[in-house]
DNA sequence: CATTTTAAATACTGATTGGTATGTAACACA
DNA sequence: TGTGTTACATACCAATCAGTATTTAAAATG
């Protein structure tokens, strides 16, 4: 990697960790540089502004994070109420960079952003958009394979188990992780019932 | 109500509209006075800092509003599938101030303010506390009736509940107010199978 | 009516914000 | 070796932030 493209990596993923400890607009780009020892020249010569740079993080930092553990499980359909638990289980509590104090980046984002900014809102749309299609078609493989009952809806079940997840995250920050046990056993009651 | 009571009244009603839509830490006391036309003085007199009115907010305007939409309907249960839901429902559809893009007030304080305050957290966790308390109690009324199964765990059906509250009122900030009828949908297909 | 307390108005402060203007090394390419 | 482009570095800016200091009006109380 070229030592410019080392630099704006840099900003990305220590913007990252700051600002889903922090929230975006609470992190300054002061904060930033500070962080990164990256001068405040370097940093507008590769964004334009500070949401280009939050964009940037979103496509190019938390998609391919998102990907990875939530789309990626769900590809090939073996048992989906073993796949979708299993999926949940492991991001919940095997991602060890996630803390509950601080919930999900991408769930944090949607909450602070989606209504103050239409490109972020976008973005973060593809995200969630994604996984809850890996989540349905994941439903139909299983409904192919018989192991889900042919009148559950795909659909319905995505947007479900994405607004589990979503506001375990969100409980999760107040409580802290134990809430996070006691969900998974109550959505494998949910999953089962699929059946 | 006096007139200094007013005031403050004043205060704590348009700060929560505002930061209801702009989020805590992105409304300004001065964003507050100019919609208010409250003076700094007069601010500064009825609380000593911002924090102070954040909580006042918290435990005088939030508490009370979500203590008549969340917890009233799930006393004297009658039957906890309908109670449930139609509780859900209500305050999902029928509350007009409440709009998709901006969620819900007391989710979005625990998602900005949570991992940065400690009083904000314990204000915020009374609520969300006190909401498990009446699903969990409005189960355990089901169960005496034989309306639901004598090996559902209340505590856990509580958590699922208001994890999946908090996540769809998230996920409604991005997609629209579409979700909230597929989320119902499949939520009555979760309820059902406490039966 | 006199005095004290409550309630509010005004003007200010130092710190921080996102962003700009300008300058300058390092490097690619002719 | 000269020239333009890339990749920064530094200093600055107006606006905004939460909060303070000081003054003043209104209301309660003796």
């Amino acid at each position: 990697m070229s030592k410019a493209a080392n630099t704006r990596n840099m900003i990305l993923t220590k913007s990252f960790e700051l600002i889903y400890k922090q929230g975006y607009q609470a992190t300054s780009i002061d904060n930033i540089l500070e962080t990164t020892k990256v001068t405040k020249g370097a940093f507008f010569y590769h964004f334009k502004n500070k949401d280009e740079m939050g964009l940037a993080m979103i496509n190019e930092i938390i998609y391919p994070g998102m990907y990875a553990s939530l789309v990626k499980p769900l590809l090939d359909a073996k048992d989906p109420i073993n796949d979708i638990h299993e999926m949940m289980r492991v991001v919940l509590l095997k991602v060890p960079f996630l803390r509950a104090k601080y919930g999900c980046p991408a769930v944090n984002l949607i909450e602070e952003m989606s209504p103050l900014n239409e490109d972020f809102k976008k973005g973060l749309l593809k995200l969630t958009n994604h996984w809850q299609d890996a989540i349905k078609e994941n439903i139909n493989q299983g409904k192919a394979l018989k192991q889900i009952r042919q009148d559950v809806n795909p659909e319905y079940v995505a947007c479900f188990v994405v607004a589990g997840y979503s506001g375990i995250r969100n409980m999760g920050k107040a409580m802290g992780s134990s809430c996070y046990n006691i969900f998974l056993q109550e959505f494998k009651n949910y999953l089962k019932q699929l059946a």
